[in-house]
DNA sequence: CGAGGTACCTGACAGC
DNA sequence: TGCTGTCAGGTACCTC
């Protein structure tokens, strides 16, 4: 389900809801979830740890806990974090319950599966999944317009795959690639070594324009809900591009492609864009 | 190293 | 109604 924004989203909500909780028991219904350590020792290490704060990195909610412990969730693609009352029903996809000592879980829900769990402490960041490895956050006040220029150098590939890699900028996926682009005025499946000054320019600040916005609009939601209390976002109804696959164009009235690039579906306006 | 394909899962939806 | 195929906001892992 979500990119940066969303995560950021949910991690603000996290922030108001288990702050300061302390974790009694975990509850795994699917281990295959729990990327890290083995089940049992997942478990046990985080029961009656106290959560100090919620921090976000990429795509990744980073709990932290008392004594240097983290644990680390990646929702990939229908991955949700809920708050619910301790005596509610699961939810069907429900595969993963932090029970709190305030007569709440925090519930990991997550229809296909892939979302992950880790449980580190403050030597093992290179066991969760490729935290250590992601490139900057696009919203950093440090990330400036020439460090955007300097990622750029020797790389060739096209730009949407660029944008995608979680190692070369952090938090981008689908949707807010194609947004950006859109607002940069840059076809997908341009070189990314073809940029010119201005249109890297651009990019940059189309990457920061978009994201900004939709977390002011608490991040896009379809289907399903982005934030901690089960409330939608609204980033959806400000969406140029994505999944507006034969509709107009809102800038120029052409009518928006969508084609496979880097392995995704990808939309764009072949007029606006060059 | 880069690029491209596939695997991991379940559900929604289109078309027949 | 029900079957089949395709698609989905992500990433890891494999091969070339």
């Amino acid at each position: 389900m979500p990119e940066l924004p969303e995560v950021h989203t949910i991690v603000e909500g996290l922030k108001k809801s288990v702050r300061n909780c302390i974790i009694k028991n975990v509850i795994v219904k699917d281990e295959r979830l729990v990327a890290y350590p083995e089940k049992n020792i997942f478990i046990k290490k985080a029961k009656n740890k106290k959560i100090i704060d919620v921090q976000r990195r990429g795509k990744y909610i980073i709990i932290c806990l008392e004594k240097n412990n983290f644990i680390i969730i990646h929702l990939r693609m229908t991955g949700k974090l809920v708050i619910k009352k301790t005596s509610k029903p699961y939810d069907k996809h429900t595969h993963i319950i932090f029970r709190l000592d305030n007569k709440n879980d925090l519930r990991f829900n997550n229809i296909r599966k892939f979302g992950r769990v880790y449980m580190i402490n403050e030597n093992e960041w290179d066991k969760a999944g490729s935290l250590n490895k992601l490139g900057p956050e696009p919203l950093d006040e440090d990330f400036q317009l020439q460090d955007f220029k300097k990622l750029f150098k020797n790389r060739k590939t096209n730009i949407k795959a660029l944008l995608l890699k979680q190692d070369f900028i952090a938090g981008l996926g689908n949707i807010y690639t194609d947004e950006s682009l859109f607002e940069a005025g840059i076809l997908p499946d341009r070189k990314a070594d073809t940029l010119d000054e201005q249109e890297l320019e651009k990019l940059y600040q189309a990457i920061q324009k978009i994201l900004k916005k939709a977390i002011k609009f608490c991040g896009t939601s379809f289907s399903d809900y982005v934030n901690i209390q089960g409330e939608s976002g609204a980033f959806q109804d400000k969406l140029k591009v994505y999944q507006k696959t034969k509709k107009p164009c809102p800038e120029c009235g052409s009518i928006i492609k969508k084609e496979k690039i880097a392995g995704r579906s990808s939309h764009f306006c072949p007029e606006c864009q060059k």
